[in-house]
DNA sequence: GAAGTCCAAGAAATCGATTTCGTCAAGGTC
DNA sequence: GACCTTGACGAAATCGATTTCTTGGACTTC
């Protein structure tokens, strides 16, 4: 790979003139010619890891993702990606596992590799934005908040947790169960109280035991689904409040050789391939795409040097 | 964050000293333990763009794939990332599109970052390695191979499409269809050979327009299915060559009014969540992660030193 | 003619970590 | 005692691109 001395050589100007040549404009088109016809010949791309020490920035931006085989998250990351490359930036994509010390490292790695900024799905109320906050990078939070005063995009994650109860009442249940996330993340207790608060306002009993935490998969809810069916009075009906539980509870249903077109299940998320699932299930479609786009273009304006106080931008989920 | 020179200072050493407790031996107990507690004191973390322009190298490979919402090469991704993490690499993960230009630009970007290597699944037969290739860095094709001396760990896709179709065979299907991604996909064109070889073999016909190539999506898949329902004799069978196009045809059976559970489907790749797939479908399942890991052990051999002539590791598909 | 201003462009410094080179001291061998 | 080897460690160079500083020339104004 050449050099930008090589450049400076066979244009015979010197190498503070190339990079005028590609970075500024004080330079006369007669010596710009003759750069421009050098680099083309040598194939010339600057080097970025130089560039970016000197910059001390680069056309990075980082995006922390909690399960990359969740189709919600992939979808995000398609919107992020969409957004920056329109602005000429690349998109890192990390998996935290939504384990707060893979997260921790991932944001100490940004930090120390000069990203322009960070998209982060919290893995929880803990994380660590200390090393890239010193840096005054941009971060924005996305789908779940953070302590820190960052920017933040979201859900109306209790509206979803309301309209899937009022659906499962609607449909004439009246004995419905909640499959939340963990303990901690603020998307998963906004939908649940959501739940709640429908029960609640629609004066319907929540026996012991009709709220059970999992941990996001299908295996986590499809644990708590069987939990659930074991209770002295089970529910006729859940709510969960992520797609991959949602599957899960299914199976589980299905598995308790219970009718699945009798038992109401409503999912915060979209099932993958909606065809195949009975027709009794309430789903409520979150605007991944969406939260990835409106995330990126708030990172890439912070990056462009907007000043103003940080916000919260709230997306509303809709009924699918 | 803390520099280098800072914890020099601090330590009451030179710079050199202290990149040599890190890096390096030659340092007496005591001086590497002043150095110790000053990098503590300040929570020094070296700057890895400083690293890399230094060292011409880096700990971080790339892996490039042509869908990230295809749950096949998320999971191969999650392979790939959990053998490199084991040895201290980082993944950037890229999304080419399945389009050339996009590839090419990530591949000038990963040389031009000095990443340690690149993990590609190629857009095409045109990947142009020319880039990474002159700066001697590692290159391991996966899942689908490139003109280029590079390692390659692959399915035996040929010995998909046989299993796949003999299946529908042995389940009295005759009149065999198969949807194909586009052409020129190596993966693919085993797969339809596959097909092909089996009914050739069986002495069962193909008539005009029994293979259909589509754009390995769900929407392809879709109108590949309808547009075979169409013919004059439609297939009452059909194998298609991923999984997301099985998907779709299966929806454009649906659709169709025919009943899924008589009609023909054989997949190579896994239906997402089998217990919502009517019983009747044939799924070939891929070793995605198997080939995530394998192709990264392979990756990180390279970058270890490994000189060896390049070689092509090939897994087996098995029925699901 | 002298002084001031502006523009183009080369030389040198900068970014932060690593590596190379040189020096000194200590120990061993002849 | 002289010479050689080894290890520790500081000073300087290196990586490649960008930015800052300085200089010279051209032009304008007084």
């Amino acid at each position: 790979m050449a050099t930008i001395y090589e450049v400076a050589a066979l244009a015979g100007v010197s190498p503070a003139t190339v990079s005028r040549v590609f970075n500024g404009n004080t330079v006369s088109p007669e010596k710009q010619r003759a750069v421009r016809e050098a680099a083309a010949k040598l194939a010339f791309t600057p080097n970025k890891t130089a560039r970016r020490l000197r910059k001390q920035s680069s056309e990075v931006v980082a995006l922390l993702i909690p399960d990359i085989e969740n189709p919600f998250f992939t979808a995000l990351a398609r919107g992020v990606e969409d957004k920056a490359q329109e602005s000429g930036f690349s998109v890192v994509l990390c998996n935290t596992d939504d384990d707060p010390g893979k997260e921790l490292r991932y944001l100490q790695i940004a930090a120390s590799e000069q990203m322009a900024g960070v998209i982060l799905a919290p893995a929880s109320d803990e994380a660590d934005l200390g090393a890239i906050a010193s840096l005054g990078s941009p971060v924005v939070a996305v789908d779940r908040t953070t302590p820190y005063p960052v920017d933040a995009v979201k859900v109306d994650n209790r509206a979803a947790g309301i309209a899937a109860t009022t659906a499962l009442f609607d449909a004439g249940h009246r004995r419905i169960a909640c499959i939340a996330g963990p303990v901690g993340i603020e998307s998963t207790e906004d939908r649940f109280l959501g739940w709640r608060q429908v029960m609640t306002a629609r004066r319907a009993a929540i026996p012991e035991g009709y709220l059970q935490h999992a941990n996001f998969r299908a295996d986590g809810g499809h644990a708590a689904m069987r939990h659930l069916l074991a209770l002295p009075e089970p529910p006729e009906a859940v709510l969960t409040t992520n797609n991959l539980m949602g599957v899960g509870a299914l199976q589980a249903v299905v598995e308790a050789g219970v009718d699945p077109a009798r038992f109401g299940l409503a999912v915060v998320g979209e099932l993958p391939f909606m065809f195949l699932t009975p027709p009794a299930v309430v789903q409520v479609r979150l605007p991944a795409r969406h939260l990835g786009t409106t995330a990126a273009t708030m990172l890439l304006e912070r990056i462009g040097g907007d000043a103003q106080p940080p916000r919260t931008v709230v997306l509303r989920a809709e009924l699918a």
